[in-house]
RNA sequence: GCCUCCAUAGCUCAGUUGGUUAGAGCGACGGACUGUUAAUCCGCAGGUCCCAGGUUCAAGUCCUGGUGGGGGCGCCA
């Protein structure tokens, strides 16, 4: 029988094989310390000479990081180790003995790590991202799935720009031009037609070059389409799915959390009830115009930008009184390196603060100068959302600026019936949707109006001609969703291989 | 596409107003140590200072142009 790390708690006292990879080792002269991890967990294994004898402890003793191992040993309690048990070990079989390997326990630059994220995937950090996808990913899944939503996917090559703005990928379908979908939400519409909800699951393809934390050439996206659903029933369903989600993360990935060190108070938070501003209100709120509790965006940027900058002098000083040490002398190594490891980790943390202080002023005046009837921008997303310790969603958009197929209101012309969704902690957008027009005549004005072949069109104009109903739908990024719930800095770490502008390999 | 910062050992970085033989930590390698958690300690090896021009008695350092990367904007999920 197959035993895993995982479930070692519950085999205490028993021998049992593992299969897996050398993830760190500590040795001193008759005693190993070797870090097993089988992709089910890590698991800390005591090698003693005694025990397995002189040759098979001088080849164990030489093992490389990321050699592969079969060990056999005794489940041992131990709770001074992370999963509460160590294994003693009796026999270790060596299936590969690894020289050299590039990811070392050691701090790397992100270049380096992208360049070997066919390897770094076995690092903790990453194990435990792709955990939190995974689960978010099932999440997702058990929730349509029990609200009763059909799977449906949309095609991944189409004939035409759907809504004609971004750059899409071309490629050639024998003979004929074709691009790679960036929405699969028209053919949801038609989808939900004939189930009543559904939801795709499937890659979107933008090919911007967009150079920012949260955008990636191919990423996955979740768009539920439902038939009879307003603005306000999309609103709900939005609300009561991310909840589901992150609910399903903080029961499932305590172990991950911890180990992305995820302030799981802040998620929990989250979960309260969601914040809905109307596009007037959310405008208000940015321009600096209307508070919130008492603070307004303009005063919270400039606060921000006060503690930065007294960050900074405070870590000056303390590099100052660190290199004052260093050039008195007479120091033992011991200290002497970590006080440089030290005065080098407060160089990074200004830099970082030093790009921030470039940003902030930048954010400020966007805010302040935000041209009613436009589009949010990531700043002003950004800005808006670390207002509120919840997710925001923003309904009622100037029509102009948003996609060809949303509904206006019918009491406010001027508006689109688009929602999108805003996650805190400075994440912005990682939802849009909205109730879709449902009259033939205003879609095709649109059509003309964002020059768009209307003979392509003609298949999604038979959905308002044969029993048309009330719908809408929206979009998740999946990416971005994983990148808030771990609160991570980019999206690039939240999915296995990225694919994005300047990086096709590995 | 625009703005901005950066490129020095396998990795992460330091390198002063341009000046002798370019440094540190980690990793690798050799050694010490029976309870370590990025173990520690001693020793040793390791360099096309991104590329191409230019200024200068002298360039890792200054200038011009490339290439690659980080961050931000636009666009978006």
């Amino acid at each position: 029988m197959k035993r895993y790390i995982q479930d070692l708690s519950t085999c205490i006292g028993e021998e049992v094989t593992l299969q897996g990879w050398v993830y760190n080792k500590r040795e001193s002269k008759a005693l190993i310390f070797l870090i097993l991890r089988d992709g089910s967990g890590i698991v800390q294994c005591i090698i003693a000479q005694d025990d397995i004898g002189e040759n098979s402890f001088a080849e164990v003793s030489s093992l490389g990081l990321e050699s592969s191992v079969r060990i056999t040993g005794k489940v041992v309690e131990d709770t001074r180790q992370h999963g509460g048990v160590e294994l003693h070990v009796n026999a270790v079989e060596v299936i590969q003995n690894v020289a050299d390997y590039p990811i070392s326990k050691k701090e790397h630059g992100i270049e380096f790590l992208m360049d070997n994220r066919h390897l770094w995937l076995r690092s903790r950090r990453q194990w435990a991202i792709m955990r939190v996808r995974n689960t978010i990913i099932f999440a997702i899944h058990r929730f349509f799935q029990k609200e009763g939503f059909v799977q449906m996917d949309a095609p991944i090559f189409t004939g035409n720009a759907c809504e004609g703005t971004t750059d899409l990928f071309e490629t050639d379908f024998y003979g004929r031009p074709a691009y790679l979908s960036q929405s699969g939400q028209l053919y949801g519409e038609a989808m939900a037609m004939a189930m009543g909800k559904i939801y795709t699951f499937g890659p979107t393809f933008r090919s911007e070059k967009s150079k920012t934390r949260r955008h990636l050439s191919e990423f996955w996206m979740i768009e539920p389409e439902m038939a009879y659903y307003d603005i306000f029933d999309n609103m709900d369903l939005i609300e009561d799915f991310i909840k589901a989600v992150v609910q399903a993360v903080l029961a499932e990935n305590k172990d991950e959390l911890e180990i992305l060190e995820r302030d799981v108070e802040a998620l929990e938070k989250a979960c309260g009830e969601f914040i809905r501003l109307n596009y007037d209100d959310a405008v208000a709120i940015i321009k600096g115009e209307k508070d919130v509790d008492g603070k307004t965006t303009i005063e919270t940027l400039k606060a921000d930008i006060a503690d930065r900058e007294a960050e900074k002098s405070e870590l000056e000083a303390d590099i100052e009184e660190r290199q004052a040490l260093l050039d008195k002398g007479g120091m033992k190594k011991g200290k002497v390196a970590y006080h440089q490891s030290t005065i080098d980790k407060n160089k990074q943390r200004i830099k970082q603060i030093e790009e921030d202080l470039r940003n902030l002023p930048q954010w400020i005046e966007s805010a302040e100068n935000f041209k009613y009837g436009s589009d949010f921008g990531g700043s002003d997303e950004t800005v808006l959302t670390r207002m509120f310790d919840v997710p925001v969603m923003v309904y009622d958009w100037p029509h102009a600026v948003k996609a060809f197929y949303l509904k206006r209101n019918p009491e406010h012309p001027e508006f689109a019936r688009g929602v999108d969704l805003l996650a805190p902690e400075g994440y912005g957008e990682i939802v849009g949707g909205g109730e879709r027009e449902t009259n033939e005549e205003w879609l095709k004005e649109k059509i003309i109006e964002h020059e768009l072949p209307m003979s392509e069109f003609e298949w999604y104009l038979d959905l308002r001609r044969f029993g048309s109903v009330p719908h809408a739908g929206f979009g998740l990024g999946l990416e971005r969703l994983v990148a808030w719930i771990c609160k991570l800095s980019h999206v690039r770490e939240t999915i296995p291989f990225p694919r994005m502008y300047g990086r096709l390999e590995p």
